[in-house]
DNA sequence: CGGTTGCTTGAGATCCATCAATAGGAGTGG
DNA sequence: CCACTCCTATTGATGGATCTCAAGCAACCG
């Protein structure tokens, strides 16, 4: 099962035929290495989706300094569904190994007037990413360094969460400590000393690649973390393509 | 001239039609004090569009911090036009008095269908809100106290120009320290020292709500600042919505 | 006027960055 | 199996950027 599907089905209340159509987005795919998948200045001409391990958007700054914008799991879209810019002013990269596909606009648009709901569907997946990109901006605007990295973990476990890849409060985090100091606007040296200081606490376990979540619910609170954030169901404006009200 | 005209036609070409919708959605205004527009937890029925003052998302944390996430500009929407969140994760305010209109659902759902270019006009918009979404984020991450100030004054003044609201370099910036403050991830005080640094190197004016760039080309290479980021028109998925090629 | 709000300035405390060095693992070739 | 290398994690020490507290001012306003 397709996560794009497991995900959007959060979203809206899809049929089978929707879930064909959708499913039908996801191929071929291709699998890449580690590195960009497209390059900050490129001209995009298809949307980005990943089945398959993590990547990100990020800008590099003239000053060497990276900033990750944002975190894409498996199931995510790359770009919003509607349109692509005409030249990219940030980079998409691979941060593991990754399987994707890269849908032609034409075919999203296919499947949007196919379907209402599919359409609503997507239309929630923008919005809950956009709710995100706020909670990244409060983090690094008003967080202290661990509320950051619980913030996130708990965004992960969330996230990963909807598409069936936690089990029993523990998900895969192949991110370099390094990785989360330019996504959470810290210093790597600072990253390894506030994990130790969540690990202390006992909240958590992170090993390896391993996070174990111990308590959930205490380490919401630290950080405060809503899991409100992807609840919210988009109502697309067509009156027809609405979940029951 | 609705500002709102003003700034989709940099994302499309307009033909006169294509303004008459436009215009047709910007009414009936209303003037607003300064304050909430829509709190958070609301179930907003209506996107707001705004004509005159300025507004702002925020989100107000437990430990009393806020971060305003993003800024309104006259010509601005507060939401996606596509679809509306079931209930508010952040809430909109108002930083000045305001003129704005509550734009009901279907009729931007007629707008879209009326005009593939109005589609590719509004499309452009949301790649624009969220190219400065990133940039935003970078700032808090990555960026010092100085150059997030200067990064966020060019940006205004680029925002600003592209309604017609910018005389000589000058604009009106209705922003206390302490929004600015909230907007940066900074403490009051220290936006004020970083403005005195800004304006003894002579880069800037900022006397009563007036800002004056005396040399925009310097400031946006002190704060690496790109104009390049609301150039890229979005290209909407119908292939007739797009301009030419 | 007195009250409120926003700006400014000073001094001290904190959080986090930076620099530098060590240690652990995974892969590679001999 | 060992020596070597690269990359990441870890630790210590120091400095700097920014915050907080506190006080004084200026402007506006009923």
């Amino acid at each position: 099962m397709s996560p794009f599907v497991r995900k959007l089905r959060h979203g809206a209340r899809l049929g089978e035929d929707d879930e064909a159509i959708l499913a039908g987005l996801a191929e071929p795919a291709r699998r890449l290495d580690r590195g960009d998948i497209v390059p900050e200045g490129a001209e995009p001409r298809s949307v980005i989706l990943v089945l398959e391990g993590w990547a990100c958007r990020y800008k590099q700054l003239e000053n060497g300094k990276r900033q990750i914008t944002s975190v894409l799991l498996p199931g995510d879209l790359g770009e919003p569904f509607g349109a692509l810019p005409r030249v990219m002013d940030h980079a998409v990269g691979a941060l593991t190994p990754v399987l994707l596909v890269r849908v032609p606009p034409h075919a999203l648009h296919r499947a949007v007037r196919a379907s209402p709901r599919v359409e609503a569907a997507l239309w929630w997946d923008l919005l809950a990413a956009q709710a995100l990109q706020r909670e990244h901006l409060v983090s690094l605007g008003r967080r202290s360094a661990v509320e950051r990295l619980g913030h996130f973990l708990c965004e992960v476990h969330l996230r990963l969460g909807l598409v069936g890849l936690v089990e029993q409060s523990s998900c895969d985090i192949p991110l370099t400590q390094g990785d989360l100091a330019d996504l959470l606007g810290l210093s790597a040296v600072y990253v390894n000393r506030s994990l130790q200081e969540l690990r202390g606490s006992g909240l958590i376990s992170l090993r390896g690649r391993r996070l174990t979540l111990h308590d959930v619910q205490a380490l919401r609170e630290l950080s405060m973390f809503s899991p409100d954030l992807l609840l919210p169901q988009g109502v697309t404006l067509a009156p027809a393509a609405t979940a029951p009200a």
